[in-house]
DNA sequence: GGGGAAATTTTACAAATGATAAAAAAGGAT
DNA sequence: ATCCTTTTTTATCATTTGTAAAATTTCCCC
């Protein structure tokens, strides 16, 4: 996927603007397995997927769970240290061997600060991720396990292939048994 | 709770810009049980909350789920309409006689595209509404719902005395009775 | 202050989910 | 292909949470 398809796909910029962005950007590669971003740590860069799948996952004592994944055109970034500048809750795994295009947040700042066009890009980036995060914490309340097991292999079919049953489960906000129950229930 | 300390508390602006937006606010006053927002409308305004408290609530069938809490310095927003001038999914009802200071989008998104140090404002807006719903949707699967309310207690007392139990364990994505056993075993 | 509606708690029972352990299946490296 | 690790499924039992209905308390309006 190409970068700038990926930044017009939030907010559609003209060239110039989207050069801006685009001459920050360098591309890299990462081996599945790697740790992009560290809950330790105060990240200075975000991430565009070219190629892979990720996920982001917060820790506590012995269990994990993973409230996020990102595909290809999906933006990679811990908030918290993206925000306020302070350290984040989540680590950010790759599951898969992964291209991406990176940009330090120090750039972006310093854009936001000089391209309106710009500051309305990562407005409406925000905007679209709440929208998304709102939507998931109703659905959670809304929808029994199963229901919400169906609508993501409805939505996101190829996701159930690429990553393993454990992180769906957690994401789904039940344990991996219990989704397999509800695996079972279906054949 | 004055409009400028309401802005600037999200993002500090000049006075020059701030004035911009006060400009295009009034004051409005509601009794309680009045929706503010509904659901089944692209709404044309947002408010901040002047005095009172309020709820988001989203209907399905014949259950509700209330999944936000507004009290005074909060801004009172229908993310979809909002965003993607759609209709959203939440009605926004007064608890309490509310005193709001009302400001129409149409005019905020003029100034988006006008003011780079507004468009920050937006931006950082929805950054930190971003981020405490992340944190909500994970305290979610990382806390049983007694955890919860006892946290919802510490950080936010007030709500328990001002809001009706059964929207505070919506809220907690609890039944009512489940979140009056949580409350009968502290005693 | 009293009456009635709304909110909250309690009880009993049913259903869903979690914890744990172990077996089965799948996948990767050599 | 085979061994070994990881992933997924299955089974059992304990716990949590939900549903429904009734009892109790609180609140609000007149």
């Amino acid at each position: 996927m190409r970068v700038d398809e990926i930044l017009d796909a939030i907010y559609p910029l003209s060239d110039a603007s989207r050069s801006k962005i685009t001459d920050c950007i360098t591309e890299v590669r990462h081996p599945k397995g790697h740790l992009l971003l560290r809950a330790d740590k105060i990240e200075s860069s975000i991430y565009f997927i070219k190629k892979g799948i990720v996920r982001a996952y917060a820790q506590k004592a012995d269990n994990e769970i993973t409230f996020w994944f990102g595909r290809e055109g999906d933006t990679v970034i811990s908030m918290r240290s993206y925000v306020q500048d302070q350290r984040g809750y989540e680590d950010i795994e790759l599951l898969e061997d992964c291209d991406l295009y990176e940009l330090k947040t120090e750039h972006l700042r310093a854009l936001f600060n000089a391209d309106i066009h710009i500051t309305n890009w990562g407005r409406r980036f925000a905007e679209q991720e709440l929208i998304k995060v709102e939507e998931r914490l109703i659905a959670q309340q809304f929808r029994t396990a199963s229901e919400r097991y169906r609508e993501l292999l409805e939505s996101h079919p190829e996701l159930i292939q690429r990553v393993p049953l454990g992180h769906i489960a957690s994401y789904l906000g039940i344990t991996q048994v219990s989704l397999s129950r509800i695996r079972a229930e279906v054949r």
